[in-house]
DNA sequence: GCGACTTTGTTCCTGCGTTCACAAGCGGTT
DNA sequence: AACCGCTTGTGAACGCAGGAACAAAGTCGC
């Protein structure tokens, strides 16, 4: 049996195919029909020849002198990830961070929806978030049996994270997206995949103290005095 | 003139030493004086070997036969992300997730702090969040230049990001992180680092999605019934 | 004091991602 | 109908990150 295309598409094409899909949204509603590789890549700011390999993964879908049909591409990238069934999330932690997520608009309009908010404060049991009441933790289990919640986002502290992401795969849920500051270990077959903005904070910091860094050596070598 | 050692250390390897650099404060916290590369590689979830490859850039700083020495491991890596200095971050957009942010504690315990929370609605000028007070963007540039903040954090909404990116550079900042799903152009000499949340949902997405096609296939090469 | 064990630091290698460059193909024009 | 310009899709080369294996070095026990 032959697989007429590889079914694995690389991580980093996918990240980007959902930029591309955003741009392509855009587009459309500016009223453009096609679009090349280009135009298409400077909007996702990205290179036209990375895209094109990008779009080689689904299969052949340009026309060659002309370009991509906007909506034909739209349609096809979002069917590859995924987003044409909208998908149920559960958020555990809701703080400052989980708050924000749970009325995050960006979610809604690409397919993803918080079916269940949880918390361990009873001070914060009840509270209305984006359509949401917020609930106890014992009722995890039975929120992701009912509604087949697939996807699981963790902004508790650090200390509960590995507990609630136990929690979270014994629920059934198969996929984790993880904002709290400690590496998850899970069960196979669960994803998880992580975010951590002190991190990111931390990485700029560097660079910028490293170009300052280079600028006064540069100076220093063109003979500026020590 | 020789560099005894290459200043250019790679992006990922910054990151990992973040990470490391936050897995070193938890044991010296739990009273531990020494730790072997495993045990810090398995805290900080990486590999052994590439955890060494990572500090052999900080130079030799273990001793064989013993591990590393938690204090002194932790300075060095401090010193080089540039941790022990605070650095003044200005955030422009108080949404749900801008207001996250500015109260975060996880910043200020590495160094970073928010010394202006600037809006363009005047409904959220005057807000008190995490012990600062929002501003109109008219003040961006004044406190900007006063404080010497070096890096800039949005969390607008997408159209008009690129706008204050260049509000942002010209006022002085010199790396920033942005939350709008949209790429920015920023003049030579300013770092831009991008988090995109619905991007990581989708990829998150999408490989559970795949996970299960990939089962579907699998089971029907082993003779399930089509 | 010496040997064995433990752990670091480095080197090699494999695989992946990215970029460049070119052939193939389609539409418009004469 | 044939030509020309434009754009896609792909093949090759380059650079980089990650992982495994090995040599160097220091400590602990005898």
């Amino acid at each position: 049996m032959i697989q007429p295309r590889p079914r694995t598409i690389p991580e980093a094409t996918v990240a980007r195919l959902a930029v591309y899909l955003r741009a392509l949204t855009t587009f459309a509603e500016g009223g453009r029909s096609t679009v090349s590789s280009g135009e298409l890549a400077e909007a996702a700011g990205v290179n036209p020849a990375g895209l094109r390999k990008d779009l080689s993964h689904l299969g052949p879908c340009g026309v060659r002198g002309v370009g991509y049909e906007v909506q034909t591409l739209r349609d096809r990238i979002a069917r590859v990830l995924g987003v044409e069934r909208s998908r149920a999330c559960v958020l555990v932690g809701i703080g400052n961070l989980g708050s924000a997520l749970a009325d995050y608009a960006g979610f809604g309009s690409r397919g993803f929806e918080f079916v269940g908010l949880f918390d361990a404060a009873t001070a914060r049991i009840g509270q209305r978030i984006g359509g949401q009441t917020v609930r106890p933790l014992d009722e995890l289990a039975d929120v992701v049996a009912t509604t087949q919640a697939s996807i699981g986002v963790i902004t508790t502290p650090a200390d509960v994270a590995q507990s609630v992401c136990d929690r979270l795969a014994a629920a059934g849920v198969r996929s984790i997206l993880n904002f709290a500051p400690v590496p998850l270990v899970a069960p196979a077959g669960v994803d998880v995949r992580k975010v951590d903005l002190s991190v990111e904070l931390q990485v700029l910091a560097f660079l910028g103290q490293q170009r300052l860094d280079d600028a006064a050596v540069d100076g220093a070598a063109l003979g500026e005095p020590a």
